[in-house]
DNA sequence: CGTCCACAGGAAATGTAGGTCT
DNA sequence: AGACCTACATTTCCTGTGGACG
């Protein structure tokens, strides 16, 4: 008997269930699609289009709703003889800047011809934006870009005004190009530059997180796909619902939670899925976020993380950040590694207070002792130290830090939570 | 009701490491 | 080789601010 049998217990078809799935129709987005298509019609009709702009948090249907209508579109279009139509896909999860957006359309203009990748370093952004509307201007009429996750790009965001206005510059001739913006950040809008503004948020279609009700509805038909029938207990896509819904109102997250469930049941071997089996998904998807953010931390992060287990070992939470400081500047020397500023140091504090990592009290004594915030753990002191174990340069003293905790029996609780 | 503490956090400068072009 | 480009972590400099105190 080997060590991987095939167990078809649980799931029928766990395709449904996957990220990349594409359902044939969108489900509690009739608004926004009737909104979504009013703004493409032009493209059909050879009148001059809009670009578009979608806002939501992930997991709201953002991507989906417009995968679904650009392939609709390109069908569509193809009916008709004077419509020339192209589609750009870019998704700037990795792009912190224009010039790199930049780049990565001519990278994806350029892929199907022979012609080189450009680096994305090197070239001046004025030259990355001439190769850009060459490519463009050699693919003609109308060309969709569509950005995803464009809120990477932060506050640079010329190419945001170079584009739409390429045709009006004269920078490109036979070129049309449309920019579909999807965003997750919902300040965004606010943080563009208002000469960019007015030209990009023509149309903007606004995706709110589901409720209860719609993420049942969601998951209602792939759940009936992808598992065998009668293994889903009742309470089980309505429970998935509840808790995605409370937390982030995403579809991503609720058809995560429904996916590890099965997965669960099936490593355990059950006959079915059952509400428990949830409960645990939730907590070892939960559980999963907090690692891996941990371990993707710098060094420099690890050092503040390492500081603040220290104080917490010896039950001096929560500690402000002077303190915590001071702690941080002894554990590099220590560690034989460099210190960096006090500011950065609170850079690092915000974005473990960002992962979930720690707590921050804001506190304030006035005029005696001013304004500062207050940190501690907000995951168990175990994981902590369980991660911190497992990176070499931190092995030592996390092990110190453990030895410390023991003492004052401040590991146990934790082990149970956890 | 204004003052003023001690820091939070924004903005810009700096340094180092990548790259292209001529 | 030297001029000139961006990226990214960090430093430097600074303005903003909530509430206890007077």
């Amino acid at each position: 008997m080997g060590m991987f049998e095939r167990d078809q217990q649980v799931f029928a078809d766990a395709e449904p269930l996957d990220d990349s799935y594409e359902p044939e129709d969108i489900r509690e987005r009739d608004d926004e699609l009737e909104k979504y298509q009013r703004a493409l019609q032009p493209i059909i009709d050879n009148r001059p289009t809009s670009n578009i702009f979608l806002y939501g948090k992930t997991g709201t249907g953002k991507t989906v709703a417009t995968k679904f209508m650009l392939s609709h579109l390109e069908t569509d279009a193809a009916e008709y003889d004077d419509v020339d139509l192209s589609t750009l896909w870019v998704s700037c999860e990795n792009l912190s800047s224009s010039y790199q957006v930049a780049v990565a359309l001519v990278n994806e203009l350029r892929r199907d011809q022979g012609k080189d990748r450009i680096s994305t370093t090197g070239y001046s952004q004025q030259r990355v934006f001439n190769l850009l509307y060459e490519e463009l201007d050699r693919l003609g009429g109308t060309v969709i870009i569509v950005l995803d996750e464009i809120d990477n790009i932060g506050h640079s965001d010329d190419i945001l005004y170079g584009l739409p206005r390429a045709r009006s510059n004269n920078y490109v001739e036979d070129a049309r190009p449309v920019i579909i913006g999807i965003s997750n950040d919902f300040q965004f809008r606010e943080n563009l530059s208002p000469k960019v503004k007015d030209t990009l948020a023509e149309k903007e279609i606004l995706f709110p997180p589901y409720d209860a009700n719609q993420l049942r509805s969601i998951l209602n038909p792939r759940a009936e796909k992808a598992f065998h029938d009668g293994v889903l207990e009742g309470d089980v896509v309505p429970l998935c619902a509840a808790f995605a819904a409370q937390d982030t109102g995403s579809a991503r997250q609720a058809i995560r939670l429904l996916r590890e469930a099965g997965e669960i049941a099936q490593a355990e071997d059950a006959e079915c899925v059952t509400e428990d089996y949830v409960r645990n998904a939730q907590d070892e998807l939960e559980k999963n976020q907090l690692y891996e953010g941990m371990q993707e931390l710098t060094t420099q992060g690890h050092a503040v993380l390492c500081a603040l287990a220290y104080h917490q070992s010896l039950d001096e939470v929560p500690i402000r950040s002077r303190d915590l400081y001071h702690r941080y500047v002894k554990i590099c020397d220590r560690l034989d590694a460099d210190s960096v500023s006090e500011r950065r140091v609170r850079d690092h504090l915000s974005d473990m207070n960002m992962l979930g990592l720690i707590s921050v009290y804001e506190r304030n004594e006035g005029l005696s002792a001013g304004r500062y915030h207050e940190y501690e753990l907000d995951v168990p002191l175990k994981a902590v130290l369980d991660v911190l174990q497992s990176t070499n340069r931190f092995e030592e003293v996390a092990g110190i830090i453990q030895s410390t905790a023991e003492d004052n029996n401040l590991l146990q609780a934790d082990l149970s939570a956890y």
